[in-house]
DNA sequence: GTCAAAATACGACGTTCCTCGTACAATGAT
DNA sequence: ATCATTGTACGAGGAACGTCGTATTTTGAC
């Protein structure tokens, strides 16, 4: 196998994950991004802790594959900043590219999560 | 043919169309009924006119039964509401009942497009 | 009654989406 | 080295989506 020889191969910039600049951020795949309950719940998370947070203290009811591609999905649109660190991978809400792209809106959004949490299962 | 008959049975309360009542909209829907260009476009238009616009003034580069699937949509998932006026359909946001559920938020929709526009081509 | 305008219904097509399981890779600790 | 942890890759299945064209319905005007 092959196994061992790309382990050592990408070790000086190793995982590198792709983000779109700022500039590239379309307002429709935010839009679709958020759109999606699993997706929601993980930017509203990050959005109460204010900082980085690991895929595997954000708890959801799908399996492991399934996480990865809505994080994929929040990150290749926008809406998070993805890193590694160690053997986990550490997640931010893009918070100040999407408040001078879209002000206010991402707020908006988190406020309307809430309202209509309380107003369903409260 | 059962033509004729048709016509004149629905006299009354003549091409009722289903509304999702307030208490039913959902914010996850919304966002997916927005997220679509051809949608927001609409919503655009139609928050720009505070009032009612038929089908046909808001132009669509898209074929006349894919119009009537995205107005379908919007009006199902609670973002406007229609009713027939003589051979027309008329076309209202419901911006009362989103600002109540979600307060700001079709704001900052349309403060973000019209951003994103002058961003892009302008 | 006939006609044109506006919109719907229906079926179809290809694409994207959400989901999963299994196998694999990368990292840090032992 | 081995191992447990964490996440990825790669299909694959099934549902939903966006689009279209054609036939049809509804309505108002002639």
């Amino acid at each position: 196998m092959t196994t061992t020889t790309t382990t050592s191969a990408d070790r000086p910039g190793a995982r590198v994950l792709d983000h779109p600049d700022r500039s590239a951020i379309r307002l429709e795949d935010v839009l679709h991004a958020l759109a999606d309950p699993m997706r929601l719940r993980i930017v509203r998370r990050l959005a109460a802790a204010q900082g980085e947070l690991s895929c595997t203290v954000i708890e959801l009811p799908v399996s492991k594959s399934t996480c990865t591609h809505h994080y994929r999905v929040l990150r290749e649109h926008g809406v998070i900043s993805q890193i590694y660190r160690g053997t986990a991978k550490m997640n931010v809400l893009r918070r100040a590219d999407l408040d001078e792209l879209f002000p206010g809106l991402i707020e908006r959004v988190l406020k309307a999560a809430e309202l209509q949490d309380e107003r369903l299962d409260a």
